[in-house]
RNA sequence: GCUCGGGUGGCGGAAUGGCAUACGCACAUCACUUAAAAUGAUGCGGGAGAAAUCCCAUGUGGGUUCGAGUCCCACCCCGAGCACCA
């Protein structure tokens, strides 16, 4: 019979589902819980070839482990609210929950098609109300403990999906969703204390085993930068404009002050005659988007505004002017401009002809003409702490200026709170009351879950108030604190709240009672490993250790870090190396792959074709490979039915007759046990695949011969990379009862895969020039006589003298001439 | 600009400082076939040579070492992230 993958694999899918294997207990004697999680999908309606990378290669892990013996978890979910769905529905005039269900359903049926051990049994999806009610709830728990909070801030406001987006969602300045360019609105909003843990957040990451890509994405993103807030007077003032730094070592060198055009004093202090001007900057500014401001391309612009600042350190008067290079929300919205320090302020000074005053030198002369000196070094002409180092002169500055209260340490955070409201109709709704007389009153817990309520008309309407709106029963409400008429507050929250915390329901998915019960937990969290895409550094991963820290300051979890190992994934690119899209017509559709080639060869493939993090285009050529070599097992199965007992056979190779026996054949078996063992806890399944390849090769010398103890081995180290052939080889050709999938993982013997007669590399001066075979473990002496023995060895050494001899044992010798 | 990856055949890629190019794809020749597909065998970095064998080659230029794709220094290119964050 032909290899049939459509058959076999349909009948073994069944076979697995009605014995229930995957399905995971809590608990499993003598086995030890390992949580194996990957990226819950996000319902887009089909399967592509990335949800296959994703989930049917970390599946060979997850099979490997469970044939190790541990009990593993590899759950699936889907998070199912948000915009993509939204927009996809009221593009195709649906309900957005009609069309997400129906897309859930059709993609489980092509995810069941895939042949990966998840459980079935703990399925999530974060629309189920049952699921968004512990959303809400832990919204509530964040809010007693004044981690939520509701505030008018400047927020990123989309114009096209008509919602606000969180600082992670901006992308160059636009919508990461629809790439329309985001505009800034003053709007009240939900928000996340996530800065409240903005250190907790960096420090912590030493605790994880995460990619360092990874983690220095969040440090970046977090942005902690310590330095110091120093006052300036203004003369004939009480007031003081706080600047923030981190170079206090470079005071001396302040030559003007620049405040952002956002920055409250800026009218007030602008002296009369300057006041047309500042007037006008202002407007002009105010009209620039976030991301004309931010373009390092423009030249700088800003207006003087007669007024004077006093430096604390020299009492020397130096000019205040506004322009819009400085940010507004950062630090305090001011800074000390010391152009002879500082590339941006250098660049501002020549363009306006301001004094530039060096005041740091490296060790050698240096001329501040060509551009800044940046780095550290030596002061001058810095009064009392000329000659100190940077590093010192910063510390005793700002000490000095704290004695008098001019200054204060301070650090400061590029990480913003977390805008959680969207005003947008597919979500969680946020569970609060709003009353007249009471202001926002928390929704009572036992009235949880505040169900979505459906609404015919849930387009997002242009003045920034939700769809919710508009279902008036829905709104109307009693004020849990006074018993008055009141209304439910209408945002709903981004998606990334609902998945901050899955990973916790997994653990107890059905629970009624709370979110997951503290014993199931200990079970399975923290996760173990978490596969998943490097796009969500900084949103899903910084957004789920806040989750899982704030959690644990409430009390409510026992762990503060969610993950603890992270492995991120490649991309799969289109043919043509694009990123795939329907646009550009480079999608590769897997399904299509399954009915030609069958799932265990494009899972085969998928991990054959690079390493794991990488990723890569598509090359649909290749998959051809993997499966001549699942139909090469497949043909060599026809001849290991019986043992034969045969210890030697023998191949006829370029005229020459080798002679094959088993025990070189087992030891080899022994040694790629080995390096598939090593490589799949490693994740390095390309190569685990090429060892695969390189002892069927071997095998198949062997013809009908190929001794059953081998084979079966072999089946089960292929196993985990293509479960269905391996386990209709097993019970059927093989006659065993039991599935492959129970059974133990081969152990290697050490002892075996010392080689017994070794190739020797022979050098002269460190060229290789002839391989010499002899026994493992031989010592130089012995070595030596056979390598100088070599002809072509003899020829390379003659008429010189032999300097010095390097010996590494089993591996080479070198004679230096 | 800063941070983190990476640069090896026609292609995807392999190599604890020790035979570079494993494994696979593509290609070529042969076998099977009326023919093709499938399958199998052989070859396949460049150059010289009948061959044995030798020389050159892991982005570029230096260095360390008996020996460097691998370690160090400088530079070039590609990818990802951050980016007027004081």
């Amino acid at each position: 019979m032909k290899y049939n993958p459509l058959k076999i694999e349909k009948k073994w899918q069944k076979f697995w589902e009605q014995k229930k294997f995957y399905i995971t207990p809590d608990k499993a004697k003598s086995k030890d819980n390992f949580y194996f999680l990957v990226e819950f999908p996000y319902p887009s309606g089909d399967l592509h070839i990335g949800h296959w990378y994703a989930f049917s290669v970390p599946d060979i892990a997850v099979r490997y482990w469970r044939m190790k013996g541990k009990n593993v978890m590899y759950p699936i979910g889907f998070d199912a609210f948000g915009l993509p769905a939204e927009n996809a529905a009221i593009k195709n005039n649906l309900q957005p929950g009609d069309w997400t269900k129906k897309n859930i359903a059709y993609m489980t049926k092509q995810l069941k098609s895939m042949g990966a051990a998840f459980d079935w049994s703990r399925v999530v999806s974060t629309i189920d109300p049952d699921y968004y009610k512990w959303t809400q709830w832990i919204f509530l728990q964040f809010y007693k403990k004044g981690l939520a909070y509701r505030a008018k801030t400047l927020v990123n406001w989309c114009p096209k999906d008509k919602t606000v987006l969180a600082n992670e969602q901006v992308i160059d300045g636009c919508c990461d969703r629809c790439g329309t360019e985001v505009v800034q609105k003053e709007l009240a909003q939900w928000m996340y204390k996530i800065t409240d843990y903005a250190d907790k957040l960096i420090d912590d990451l030493e605790k994880v085993d995460w990619p360092e890509v990874t983690k220095t994405a969040q440090r970046n993103w977090i942005g902690r930068s310590c330095g110091a807030e120093i006052h300036f007077l203004l003369p004939n003032s009480t007031e003081t404009i706080k600047v923030f730094t981190t170079r206090a070592d470079t005071l001396y060198g302040a030559t003007y002050m620049v405040l952002a055009p956002e920055h409250p004093l800026v009218t007030k202090l602008t002296k009369d005659q300057y006041l047309d001007s500042v007037g006008k900057y202002l407007e002009i500014t105010k009209k620039k988007s976030e991301l004309e401001r931010a373009s390092l391309e423009k030249e700088k612009t800003g207006v003087f505004t007669g007024a004077y600042a006093v430096n604390p350190v020299n009492n020397e008067k130096i000019p205040i002017w506004v322009a819009d290079y400085v940010i507004g929300w950062y630090g305090t919205g001011a800074v000390m401009a010391v152009p002879a320090h500082d590339d941006r302020d250098f660049e501002f000074a020549k363009k306006f002809k301001l004094p530039i005053r060096a005041v740091i030198k490296p060790k050698a002369e240096w001329d501040f003409i060509g551009s800044a000196f940046v780095s550290d070094g030596v002061l001058v002409d810095s009064g009392d702490f000329t000659g100190y180092k940077s590093e010192d002169a910063r510390e005793e500055i700002i000490e000095k200026l704290a004695k008098k209260g001019l200054a204060e340490r301070r650090t400061n955070y590029k990480l913003h709170d977390w805008v959680l409201s969207r005003q947008r109709y597919w979500g969680a709704p946020i569970p609060m009351i709003n009353c007249s007389k009471c202001g926002y009153k928390p929704v009572p817990e036992n009235d949880l879950p505040v169900k979505l309520p459906k609404l015919e008309d849930y387009k997002p309407s242009a003045d920034g108030r939700s769809p919710l709106a508009k279902a008036k029963e829905w709104l109307k409400v009693k004020c849990p604190h006074c018993g008055g008429e009141a209304e439910r507050e209408t945002d709903t929250m981004d998606t990334f709240v609902d998945s901050s915390w899955y990973f916790l329901r997994y653990a107890d998915p059905h629970n009624k009672k709370a979110f997951a019960d503290s014993d199931k937990m200990k079970n399975w969290l923290p996760v173990d490993l978490y596969v998943g895409g490097a796009e969500h550094n900084t949103m899903h991963l910084l957004y789920s250790r806040f989750f899982t820290k704030a959690m644990y300051d409430l009390g409510l979890l026992e762990f503060d870090e969610p993950f603890a190992v992270r492995i991120n994934h490649g991309v799969i690119l289109g043919p043509d190396s694009q990123k795939m899209s329907k646009s550009r017509g480079n999608v590769v559709n897997p399904d299509d792959l399954i009915k030609k080639y069958g799932a265990d060869a494009v899972r085969m493939y998928l991990a054959f074709m690079g390493p794991y993090e990488q990723g890569g285009p598509w090359n649909p050529g290749g998959i051809i490979g993997v499966y001549r070599f699942l139909n090469r097992i497949w043909e060599m199965k026809e001849g290991v039915k019986k043992e034969r007992g045969v210890l030697e056979t023998q191949t006829i190779k370029e005229n020459r007759v080798e002679v094959l026996n088993k025990e070189s054949l087992e030891r080899m078996f022994h040694k790629t046990a080995k390096k598939i063992t090593d490589d799949i806890e490693s994740f390095h399944f390309n190569t685990a695949i090429s060892a695969l390849m390189i002892q069927s090769n071997e095998m198949e010398k062997w013809g009908r011969f190929v001794p059953r103890s081998i084979f079966e081995g072999f089946i089960r180290l292929l196993a985990p990379f293509a479960p269905h052939i391996t386990e209709d080889i097993w019970q059927n050709t093989l006659g065993h009862k039991k599935s492959i999938h129970l059974e133990k993982w081969p152990e290697y013997d050490p002892k075996l895969i010392v080689e017994e007669m070794i190739k020797l590399v022979v050098q002269v001066n460190g060229r290789a020039r002839d391989v010499i075979e002899v026994m493992a473990g031989l010592d130089e002496t012995a070595i030596r006589e056979v390598a100088l023995g070599s002809e072509n060895i003899k020829k390379h050494i003659a008429g010189t003298e032999i300097k010095k001899t390097i010996f590494v044992k089993n591996r080479l010798i070198n004679f230096v001439v």
